[in-house]
RNA sequence: GCGGACGUGGCGAAAUCGGUAGACGCUGCCGACUUAAAAUCGGUUUCCUUUGGAGUGCGGGUUCAAGUCCCGCCGUCCGCACCA
């Protein structure tokens, strides 16, 4: 054997032996236990990067690790290939979508093989092809069928920038997920997926979802945002007198009542929900949102209602805005009956902070007891009136302006007087369901998922609309409704929708001239399947049922964090769905979640300093020149012209000098000739994400290139909890390759040796058992560290057979590590077959005992000394031998401990 | 504002049940080998005023014993955000 390990021949040689061998296809009819372990398909963005190495690395760890364990291992790849980059692309590069997107899955699919990951590629899809999202069009059209999807005009949430619809959650802060530009509403007719229907399940299954981490259930929960409470009309009081005032004395009623009447008919009411219903003899106000029909009604006759709505409106979204903003009300002059007393009347507001989107539209405000309630109630001096005892303070006048929101009894509330929050809770919502004016609900936070983008590079919405039919469902002979390759991207906007003859198409249902839906799916619908199609794939339906359900639900499910909503959720929701029209019987898709953490890098940054304005710029120069000036100062002179940005430095051109000060020739000479830039400094930013902004990736394949899928392999496992960000270094990839160079040696000598090393084998063995839990609880960074134990303790190990038999057993340990390296030694010394193929070691329980220990002896709980007695001694020989120590004699004098405390194999504590 | 996670050497971290804090790796330093360098190997690397003492963000508490449990702060990160 070579004394060095040639990872760049031996990591070909046995990526090729295990494709000729089809180690890692999955075998649909293996009576072996199943293990699908699957980690969240990439976009073909170009190239991968880190974090891909790492989540895929994690994943084939243990696919490997399983398959020696004795499982049948479904470990698939695949493509999440529709979406906006590809689009922008097409924009910018002028190339069409479909040929950029499988450029860059063959370039990434060569990356990904030359990292040697034991993936099963015979059943590879890319969902830009239509044999994948085809049968997505067969399985939304049965959903269609089902009755869960349907078409809505609805206010949208508009992407000025990239010219399409976004969903709820794809708008954070406001902003476009992806584009970053602000959102506006817009109307629109929009197909929806009822996700709404199983809100109750989705948040109910979580509880079984053990393998999962909290964290990522509680943001689904809160997500989902389920509230109980109780929805209930307020009669419009002011209304109705106003309307018997007319007929009694002749008196007109003012204009925008008749308005109102106009609009919503006599009966008029508001409906709210509250999750207070016990609060509500301590309601001093209705509010209805600027949306809401009757805040409309009023405004159609009142100039300054319409006026305070349209200032609503514009009113910011963002966290910073929303924080700041102040509650602002509009009196309607209209008044509510309060339901349990009709001489009680409560005016309406117009008011900025109710919501249209979120339960009735309205509310009703008690200010005692709700923060927000109470900073409206002070700003227009209502009524403020405590109803909710805190501790002994029942007086009915609320006093400050913080609202009390804790437990306690009811108090200045008619029938409720006495009970506490949750049994007044039902009285009020038994009441107001025997007088039949309200009822007990459940609300959520959760929206129904809008599915249309107005976008090309995605699967096309299979439906046909129809002037005199509606719309119609493509018949299922029909699939897949293929996408037009001859397409423009020259104008923004949706290029189906521009195509000459696309959607002009004959209705399937009468014949008659019709038109094709130009929207294209969420690719989010794309990833809420791909999991079944992977484990099953026949071409005339979207899976086999029988076949999927061999594999499901997906064991292990790796992935980032930043998917705990979006693609989880409806990943879930589309598995409920199938199961709900009968396609499926799995409920949950992904029974384990692991999410891990970001590859991280340091990162540097120039400040600059420039001239701000072009037109003083000239002047500046000038005396630069005349009185010869250096460009510093020149700043000196004129600073106040100057303004400072940074740019984003790639590390590997920083350099740090031994002062520790930091430098960049490559700026410093960019900026060399040019009349007014500065650079002021280089500084070291955080370590953060790799990203291309912050200009501090490593682009993996010359790394690999260098180093060999191994050591970037090991390197990825090291050091970082796997849920925790990894901090990419020059110096930890060579650390990484320097083990993989020493496991070689060690797997490369022949230091053959006689008799048994107790120590080693019980080393050894700990270390079997210790790895495999470690990777099982994919906690890798314990099980690097184990193996590097065992490495220093066989190397420090005189010649023996024990020996012998470690190092072969090390081969294996590390083989789901560093595959290629494994293979490599594991043939050199002789095996027959693949380690891939081979069983992962037995453990000898009896070895995983010591039979000595080492005790901790303690002084008032300090440690003193420590003493080596055999595992299980007595008590008393263990106190014995304590007082024994010289240390502990010197230590103790004369003095006799108080009290002694042994804990067995552990330590003795003297308490002095 | 609400909810959650976290805080341990110069750095990444370990300590799985309340029982020897800092395993393992990185970096640094010293040494061996070498004409030299690389590679490799050995040693060392929490701090201090070092026969000892202190120490797991800070302040208290429970306990024979606390990184771990309890109470109160501070800080960092993540999610949600006018949710009725």
């Amino acid at each position: 054997m070579a004394t060095r390990f040639n990872a760049l021949k031996s990591d070909a040689h046995w990526q090729r032996v295990w494709e000729d061998a089809r180690t890692f296809a999955a075998d649909d009819h293996s009576p072996k236990p199943r293990s699908y372990v699957l980690e969240m398909f990439p976009y073909p963005s170009g190239r991968i990067h880190m974090g891909h190495v790492r989540n895929y690395t994690m994943g084939d760890v243990l696919a490997r690790y399983r398959r020696m364990t004795g499982h049948e291992v479904l470990h698939p790849m695949g493509w999440d290939a529709f979406g906006m980059p590809a689009e922008n692309a097409a924009m910018e590069k002028g190339v069409h979508p479909g040929g950029w997107t499988r450029d860059n899955i063959a370039t990434m699919k060569a990356q990904l093989k030359r990292l040697g990951f034991a993936l099963d590629w015979t059943r590879e899809l890319a969902t830009c092809e239509p044999d994948y999202y085809g049968h997505e069009q067969a399985l939304f059209l049965d959903l269609y069928e089902a009755g869960l999807v349907y078409r809505k005009e609805s206010a949208v949430n508009w992407d000025p920038v990239d010219m399409t619809v976004l969903a709820n959650e794809q708008v954070i802060d406001g902003r476009g997920w992806r584009s970053g530009a602000v959102v506006e509403k817009r109307k629109l007719s929009q197909w929806f997926l009822k996700i709404t229907d199983f809100a109750d399940e989705l948040l109910d299954g979580l509880a079984d979802l053990k393998d999962w981490p909290d964290k990522v259930r509680l943001m689904q929960e809160n997500w989902i945002g389920r509230s109980r409470g109780l929805r209930f009309r307020f009669i419009l009081s002011g209304f109705s007198t106003s309307l018997e005032a007319n007929g009694e004395d002749g008196a007109s009623p003012p204009p925008f009542v008749l308005s109102v009447v106009e609009t919503l008919g006599p009966d008029a009411s508001i409906e709210v929900f509250t999750t207070r219903p016990d609060t509500i003899f301590g309601s001093s106000f209705v509010a209805v949102a600027a949306d809401h029909p009757l805040a409309q009604a009023v405004a159609e006759s009142n100039p300054e209602a319409a006026a305070f709505i349209e200032r609503c409106r514009q009113g910011g979204t963002t966290a910073a805005e929303l924080e700041t903003q102040e509650k602002l009300g509009f009196d309607t002059g209209l008044t509510a009956r309060h339901p349990f007393d009709p001489e009680w009347n409560l005016p309406v507001y117009i008011a900025n902070f109710v919501l249209m989107e979120y339960g009735t539209g309205a509310v009703f405000g008690v200010p005692a007891h709700d923060q927000r309630d109470l900073d409206f109630a002070r700003k227009y001096d209502l009524p403020v009136r405590r109803v909710v005892s805190e501790g002994e303070q029942t007086d009915p006048v609320f006093e400050g302006d913080t609202a009390y929101t804790g437990p306690g009894t009811i108090v200045n509330s008619r029938f409720l007087d006495g009970m506490d929050v949750e049994s007044a809770k039902r009285a009020v919502i038994d009441r107001a369901e025997a007088e039949g004016w309200g009822q007990g609900t459940t609300v959520y936070r959760l929206r129904d998922w809008g599915v249309s983008r107005q976008r090309y590079w995605g699967t096309p919405i299979p439906i046909i609309h129809c002037d005199a039919c509606g719309p119609v469902g493509v018949p299922k002979d029909q699939l897949p409704v293929v996408l037009p390759e001859d397409v423009s991207f020259d104008v923004p906007g949706n290029p189906l929708d521009r195509h000459p003859s696309w959607k002009h198409v004959s209705c399937p249902s009468c014949g008659a001239p019709a038109r094709r839906e130009t929207d294209t799916l969420d690719t989010f619908v794309d990833s809420s399947w791909y999991f079944i199609r992977f484990a099953s794939q026949p071409k005339d339906q979207p899976f086999d049922r029988a076949v999927a359900e061999r594999w499901l639900p997906v064991g292990q499910y790796i992935g980032g964090v930043e998917h705990a909503i979006l693609h989880l959720l409806y990943a879930r929701f589309w598995t409920r769905a199938l199961a709900h029209i009968g396609r499926l019987d799995v409920a949950e898709p992904f029974a384990g979640l692991f999410t891990q953490g970001m590859v991280t890098h340091e990162s540097f940054y120039a400040r600059l300093l420039s001239v701000d304005s072009v037109e003083k710029l000239p002047d500046i120069v000038n005396v630069m020149f005349e009185q010869e000036l250096t460009k510093r100062e020149a700043y000196d002179k004129f600073g106040e012209h100057y303004v400072s940005s940074t740019r984003w430095l790639p590390p590997e051109q920083v350099i740090i000098n031994s002062d520790g000060s930091l430098s960049c020739p490559t700026i410093e000479q960019e900026f060399a000739g040019s009349d007014d830039v500065i650079v002021d400094g280089i500084f070291r930013g955080r370590v953060e994400k790799m990203s291309k902004s912050k200009k501090n990736t490593v682009d993996p394949e010359p790394i690999v290139d260098q180093y060999g899928a191994d050591a970037v392999r090991w390197f990825m496992l090291s050091d970082s909890p796997p849920e925790r960000d990894l901090p990419w270094s020059e110096a930890g990839i060579e650390g990484a390759w320097r083990f993989v160079q020493r496991i070689w040696r060690l797997f490369s000598e022949t230091r053959e040796g006689e008799g048994e090393d107790k120590a080693l084998a019980r080393k050894l063995h700990q270390t079997i058992a210790g790895v495999a839990a470690d990777v099982e609880a994919l906690a890798f960074n314990k099980a690097v560290a184990k193996l590097y134990e065992l490495v220093n303790a066989i190397e420090k190990a005189q010649p023996s057979a024990t020996r012998a038999e470690a190092v072969r057993t090390a081969m294996l340990l590390v083989a789901p590590m560093t595959p290629h390296l494994a293979e490599e030694a594991w043939a050199a010394a002789g095996n027959e077959g693949l380690i891939a193929d081979a069983p992962w070691p037995a453990v000898d329980p009896a070895l995983l005992v010591e039979d000595e220990v080492t005790i901790a002896i303690q002084v008032n709980g300090k440690l003193r000394d420590t003493i080596t007695l055999p595992k299980g001694a007595p008590k008393e020989d263990a106190e014995a031998a304590a007082l024994a120590s010289d240390k502990i004699v010197a230590f103790l004098g004369d003095k006799q401990p108080k009290k002694v405390i042994v804990v067995p194999d552990r330590l003795v504590n003297l308490v002095a």
